[in-house]
DNA sequence: CTGAAAGCGCTTACAG
DNA sequence: CTGAAAGCGCTTACAG
């Protein structure tokens, strides 16, 4: 079996070096048209295809990014990324994706991994990361985007997790809704989920009540976490009358254990999630929610990567606007529950 | 600002060759425990990250697998890549992923991608691939799997996807069902697609059944194409009382349509799905779906993938069981409806 | 617009 | 168990 033709190959069919097929290749504009030409149908005659380790090591670009994400389980993940990818892609990249599933040793195992790979940028989700994984990024020079949350540490592209608490406060109160409860997930290593639940707290203080920690349940994200954070909820006096919960998946778990137990959604409980997953809208009641442009996140978080490659020049932060969207799952509280 | 430390500057710094840190990175049974130990405290000292380019260029081992997936925005296609991350990156390797969104040329531009970073085997799913597609991969010599199908021409591991179709047309003749219908997503480049159906269309004729392509609604994957298949469906007369979803997107598409014309699910309609994602079981109706193991898949996958690489022999071809699990939203047609 | 040649940072027979 | 040295396949100043 013969071995993939080389750039060696392409430059003696196409009868010129080597340091021509490269520039026809990744710039093409220093080489005269007719000589691209040949360099192209030697190409195509030969199926050569381009050594990308070698690329990389002599000209100090991967053309490959890193992403490092808690989970593909969560949807809001998995689009987030398709979003990164397909743009990535358009311009040339490819992407390396790791999930560490909330494990900070995890996450920073990957971290180093990557690192080991040769990437030209590396994606992170959120500002919670073990000191050792700074110390990794730092030494290793490598361009760090964070998302999701946004800091100004640091070029990052995320929202404003303590408005989306903010805002669901805020509609529940408007409701009429006195009693209220929250089902978050962990959040020890998860920045995110403890700014959503502060946010959520101070807008409480700001109008004289308070959110005691009783009344905070974490939970693994997950449909069984929001059933069993609704479990716990259901044992305080008052009741919670307004629960909300730290993404869709809980809200969702919290909503299906609601119908399990024959409560009334929402005349005797309204629920509020985060994320806006594509079936919270259609489930039934479907789902109040605050609108996370997730998709529109990761296209971002890719152009922002190139530009900063491209230039050399760190990105401006961004926020994404976040917008409660009220449906079905949410509404006043009924005077008899009262 | 200086640059990045070198295998060289961890050799000299623990006072042995590069050589000797080359093996005490890559294979320490060669390396005498105290020069081990020496080579460890210099490359904790300075930090020292491994280039994977140069690596892979000098070894011929990228320690990189390409997959590409037609997307993340179906949780089942995240979950076995995530499975398949998480299993790789145990074992030193990490994932280059990319989703071509039912596009072939897109999938053909995306091969060639991943074939230029170097990866040591790539992953595709499904059978349909253009010609060129291919050709690109024999060319490269790169070690391909196919996944979610079965096929003896390649390594593979799958679903019997006939059989996917079969048992959910047996379930519901067995329940009584005598008019039937299909909600699939486009089976133009989608063998699992097009084997669901002519499963289905086979355990039919069995009977001495007809399956007219009338009865087969082609459909964009999404809960949009669920409820628009449907709404087809309901068209013919007699309307059909048992319906089979490509998957369980569209099924529950199929579903929250049912539920919004006032159909009852399941005395007027049965629907089967196909996947059975972790919300199938949650929703109300719960849904009647063929269980397919996607998340061991992604690991199984990685499995294979390993072996082939440490062992240079072709993997076998497997194949995953499935089942069918009854819920809620199938059961006999009710006799009014007949 | 093109070529000769050095060099990117590793790995690995080979020799000891 | 270790080292000297060649070599992996590209890119890119440099010179013309």
């Amino acid at each position: 079996m013969i071995s993939r033709p080389r750039i060696r190959d392409v430059a003696s069919r196409a009868g010129v070096s080597t340091a021509t097929v490269s520039r026809a290749l990744s710039n093409p504009a220093l080489v005269k048209p007719d000589t691209q030409i040949r360099i192209r149908e030697a190409i195509a005659a030969l199926g050569y295809v381009l050594d990308g380790s070698a690329r990389a090591l002599a000209s100090g670009r991967a053309h490959t990014i890193g992403a490092i994400v808690p989970t593909l389980d969560n949807a809001i993940f998995a689009r987030a990324v398709q979003g990164l990818q397909t743009t990535l892609s358009n311009s040339g990249y490819q992407l390396l994706i790791a999930a560490h599933e909330y494990n900070p040793d995890t996450e920073q195992a990957l971290v180093r991994a990557l690192l080991e790979r040769s990437i030209d940028a590396l994606l992170l989700v959120g500002t919670d990361h073990s000191p050792q994984t700074w110390d990794l990024i730092r030494g290793s020079r490598v361009p760090l985007l964070v998302t999701w949350s946004k800091t100004d540490l640091q070029p990052s592209i995320g929202f404003d997790n303590h408005q989306i608490g903010r805002l669901a406060a805020q509609h529940l109160l408007a409701l009429g809704h006195r009693h209220l409860g929250v089902i978050s997930g962990h959040c020890l290593h998860n920045d995110r989920a403890r700014s959503r639940v502060e946010g959520f707290r101070e807008a409480l203080e700001q109008r004289g009540r308070q959110l005691p920690e009783s009344h905070v349940i974490q939970q693994p994200f997950g449909f069984e976490g929001g059933r069993a954070g609704l479990r716990a909820l259901l044992e305080l006096r008052p009741r919670p009358t307004g629960i909300f919960c730290g993404n869709d998946v809980l809200a969702m778990g919290c909503l299906f254990e609601a119908q399990a137990l024959g409560i009334d959604v929402p005349g005797e409980l309204s629920i509020v999630g985060c994320d806006n997953l594509p079936i919270s809208s259609q489930l039934t009641p479907s789902l109040t929610t605050i609108h996370l442009p997730t998709h529109e996140l990761g296209q971002h978080a890719a152009g922002l990567l190139l530009q900063w490659l491209a230039s050399g020049q760190m990105p401006p932060n961004e926020c994404l606007p976040i917008e409660l969207v009220a449906r079905g799952t949410s509404g006043p509280p009924r005077k008899a529950a009262r």
